[in-house]
DNA sequence: GACAAAACTCGAAACGTTTCAAAGATTGCC
DNA sequence: GGCAATCTTTGAAACGTTTCGAGTTTTGTC
């Protein structure tokens, strides 16, 4: 009763069945320009008695697969779903499919093995990668960058307004009462000065916000870093300081719930302010209550497929999209002690 | 400056720079054997120098696009996380990538897109496809079905041991002096008895245990309905009642989740008990502390993995495996008012 | 009803790999 | 040194699509 590995249909059994070319049933299936009626009508029945469906193989071995790789640093960061989610409301409708790659390791590598004819198209969130490999690698297959500042040729980006929503964060800070306010982020490689990753730009305003209010010596900064150290681990370090911050500004929603974590290991849960980015769906939660800056990545996701699916049909200028931002302010914005 | 989209390396480009036949690059790249190390050399040379990469779709044409699909209903999933790991660390060190189609929609039809040549084996959880039609399936690609209790000819099944599970879950209730525990889970068409689902066990084993308590009659199943109903509106109806639960035993952690949403929104944090399923890593945050069944995420998909890379290299026989479970009691398991 | 234009259909060549049988080179053995 | 056995290497034929130019039929116009 075992099935053995079965050859599948081809275009050449519909053909055949329909009594008509190959070339016509490529053309029926691709809805192209130039075909009767009637032959239509054959063919779409042999289709369907036969139960065709295309190789992808084949098809992108010709030109087309009608896939759009997504490509995601880590496997976990929540903001991803919500790009996700647009990505594929986008392209509803279209014969293209949102499939997901998870770097996990060296960034090159999985947009590369993206880029080896497995997808038309590829949205991805790399700050590390450098602008020239990118621009080289737009040269085979349409990039679209999230969360990058720069300017390319070759290639579109999507970003959040990353100077407004950092500067939302650090003016409700202030008007609670906030003076020692620490920012929390991603290792140094991820927030260059000028490298143009959202988490420069946060970092960037978090100074510039501190020194602007005179508050320059109280300016302090803490990291995760991969393995080594845990977001908790850094936030702790910070509260255990002599003269700790009243105030924790997370780079993201991520780093926010392991700054909770840590403020409330501390026992201090409703002395210290916490306040994340990206507005992922835990923040809502009554539990996490996290005060948060939405920049409608749901959004974002959609406009990059779009784009993708613009340049697939001949566009090359480059575009840019820049998402607005928007706090939500929640449970977390506890006033400092007067 | 504009970068045409440029042809890109092939193979025969190797070949020709290392002087030697197509055939002889596809063997080195392959590590297939009969090559002389001279070629070998040659050849190595040849494809660091131009910067060779080899064509998915063309690969995939011919046999293998070393690709492995993971199916996802949900993008949100937390579980499916773990098992991504699990199966990316299953395939690392092999030529093997895993990428992630959630589905999101009809799992028939993601699961065929994937089949269609895209990927030479699928992971997938879809308690709803029959089994008919997955036995056809893994007739033309390799099939591991995460959370199918059934007993296929064709394809592999990783399960977690749902009955234990639940029965812990239960045992746990139980001993905390519970007795009015209500079970809040998917919604009908994926606990159908008999089904094999998941959660038809849990459910099942938690109406059984109900009645070996001699509480048949305090059971209560409370289901969340794609839109119409969250889960958090389920369980704010639970805790209306006249005489409502002092437990709720979750089918998993994301109902659990918005079980515990209701339950603070109605102010009854500290006195309704809250249990969920799968251990996530949320469940150990210190806000969230959810007593919950960990069935091994990471292990299970590392199986799955490896039963795929296996059928690659020919077993034909079916494999099962089943995780260990293991409960994690944490702040959730409130005592019931004595 | 003749002729041009438009609409339709087709055959064959590509796309970049892997595989298979066969040719060519080398080794071992007596 | 000759012959068989083994090891290397190769050319050509797949894999299943799309595309392109050319051939065939239909339509429209006078």
């Amino acid at each position: 009763m075992s099935i053995k590995r079965g050859r599948s249909v081809t275009i050449s059994d519909v053909a055949e069945a329909a009594g008509v070319s190959r070339a016509a049933v490529s053309k029926v299936i691709r809805n192209a320009y130039g075909v009767s009626p009637g032959m239509r009508a054959r063919v779409e029945t042999a289709i369907e008695e036969l139960g065709y469906r295309p190789s992808v193989a084949a098809r992108a071995l010709r030109g087309s697969s009608y896939r759009l790789g997504l490509e995601t640093p880590h496997i976990n960061a929540r903001f991803m779903s919500q790009i996700m989610q647009g990505a594929k409301q986008a392209v509803a409708g279209t014969p293209y499919q949102v499939i997901l790659a998870p770097a996990d390791g060296p960034e090159y590598s999985t947009l590369e093995s993206l880029a080896d004819g497995l997808v038309d198209g590829i949205i991805a969130v790399s700050p590390l990668v450098d602008t020239a490999w990118l621009e080289n690698l737009a040269g085979r297959v349409p990039v679209v960058m999230l969360g990058r500042h720069d300017h390319p040729h070759g290639y579109d980006t999507v970003i959040g307004d990353d100077h407004a929503g950092a500067r939302a964060v650090m003016r409700h800070l202030f008007e609670l009462g906030h003076r020692r306010i620490a920012h929390l982020t991603e290792p140094e490689e991820v927030t260059a000065p000028g490298s143009g990753t959202p988490h420069s730009i946060r970092l960037e305003v978090y100074r510039q916000c501190m020194a602007e209010a005179g508050l320059g010596h109280l300016t302090r900064v803490a990291r995760r870093h991969d393995n080594a150290v845990p977001a908790t681990r850094a936030a702790a370090e910070l509260l255990a300081e002599p003269d700790p911050p009243t105030a924790l500004f997370a780079g993201h929603d991520d780093i926010a719930l392991d700054a909770l974590d840590a403020v409330v290991t501390a026992g201090l849960r409703d002395r210290i302010a916490v306040t994340g980015y990206d507005n992922t769906d835990l923040a809502a939660h009554p539990l996490i209550d996290l005060t948060s800056v939405d920049q409608q990545g749901v959004e974002m996701g959609a406009q990059a497929a779009t784009m993708l699916l613009e340049r697939l049909q001949g566009r090359t200028e480059p575009r840019r999209y820049v998402a607005a931002t928007n706090l939500h302010v929640r449970g977390s914005s506890i006033r400092p002690p007067s």
